[in-house]
DNA sequence: TGTACATCAGTGAACGCGCGTTCACTGATGTAC
DNA sequence: TGTACATCAGTGAACGCGCGTTCACTGATGTAC
């Protein structure tokens, strides 16, 4: 039960019969937790925590670069699998808005290792890294835009923007959840609030914009 | 000429005859440069930069998790000032609020590295690290939230929430502005348009919210 | 003014360490005949 | 069913490197007398 060691069992010979991607991050994720950063685990590291040797990590990544885009692949069709199903149940309920801000929070408090990656490093490291987060958001922006539009559709309100209406919210939230991340437990209910208080204000806010918009265009039409 | 190495007069002896925590900060900044990560920065590394012996660091810094923490408090005193002189310029002129995003993204298209160490890495690195960011940030939260208020009352608008539409605004810049470091300059335009169409939907988002409450309290009243 | 001395910001050399990467290897697995 | 062989995911050993940190040192500067 020691915490720290490789999870290596007992009875293996020398050599590991079989290595797959996954296992590697999977012990890549071990090791993260909920504080480490990405850009610090070594290739060695995750090969010791594999319980394979160095060098055979060059059998399944170009180098650590390669694995930290798989991550945040991963964590983006996770995060985003969440938040569909969030949205399906929402269809009949309640607000899609609030379904899917709330399993977000969810999600984030359960301090997933991947949802860390994806939400606080997202802006350093490689190009190729950063491309890949980008990515994934746009993916999040896209679908949340289609979400206002039928929302907006539904309720007959305006939508000004609706790209930059996505794009405004995921940002925020993404933003908020990372330093989130740091809070104390008992902190997260007003957090959640305030959350859910930002969002609002950004809908009511492209509203607005849109009813402006509108009324100007009936003025000179 | 050569670009990449250390700036020692050829003349000096061995020994240097005075280094300051300046000296350092500067040398530290010059390796940054608009793409690198402080946390990629080594203590040998920097000393060479600055012409010292790396030894030499201790007795200026702890560690360099301390000379990061000096790094963001300088970043954030220096965009301050600056956004603190256009909320003076913006008194009598335009909104106050456009003339602060405006001189903001002057800044960021100016690749201050202070101010992407501030942008990109405040979600990653030592809690110290992080806690200074945070500072910072809470800083400007503050400002805003008097400038919003004092132009809610000069304008006869409602406020929800002044300290949370404030944060709002704040980390919504902030995001987007990470992510504006790595957009080709012909985007500059474009994106600088989106930011001011995020803020002012936050801003028309929390008027309605105020209006709504005050609407409310009318009828219970 | 000169001398003795304390201070302390600078240094050179050395340490042990973990790292990424390479090389030639090995042995399990699948396939052709 | 056997046998010979190709493939290739695994390995152990070794490399050179840059790192953070330590130690005892040195020599410029300021101060007391």
């Amino acid at each position: 039960m020691s915490s720290q060691k490789p999870t290596v069992q007992p009875g293996s010979a020398g050599r590991k019969q079989h290595i797959s991607r996954d296992d590697i991050i999977d012990a890549a994720l071990k090791l993260l937790g909920p504080n480490r950063s990405v850009s610090t685990l070594s290739l060695r590291e995750v090969a010791r925590e594999a319980g394979m040797a160095p060098n055979s990590f060059y059998r399944h990544f170009r180098d650590m670069d390669e694995l930290a885009v798989a991550l945040i692949d991963l964590a983006g069709a996770s995060l985003r699998q969440i938040i569909g199903e969030a949205r399906q149940r929402a269809r009949s309920e309640h607000s899609v808005v609030q379904s899917c801000t709330d399993a977000f929070m969810a999600r984030l408090h359960a301090d997933d290792p991947l949802l860390h990656i994806f939400l606080r490093e997202g802006t350093v490291g490689s190009a190729a890294f950063k491309q890949a987060v980008e990515r994934q958001l746009n993916f999040f922006e896209d679908e949340l835009r289609l979400d206002l539009i039928s929302l907006a559709s539904v309720k007959k309100t305006g939508l000004y923007e609706p790209a930059l209406t996505a794009k405004a919210i995921t940002r925020l939230v993404f933003a908020m959840g990372a330093t989130a991340l740091d809070l104390p437990p008992e902190q997260h209910q007003e957090f959640n609030r305030q959350i859910v208080v930002m969002v609002r204000m950004v809908i009511s806010g492209t509203q607005v914009l849109a009813k402006g918009q509108a009324d100007n265009a009936a003025v000179q039409g």
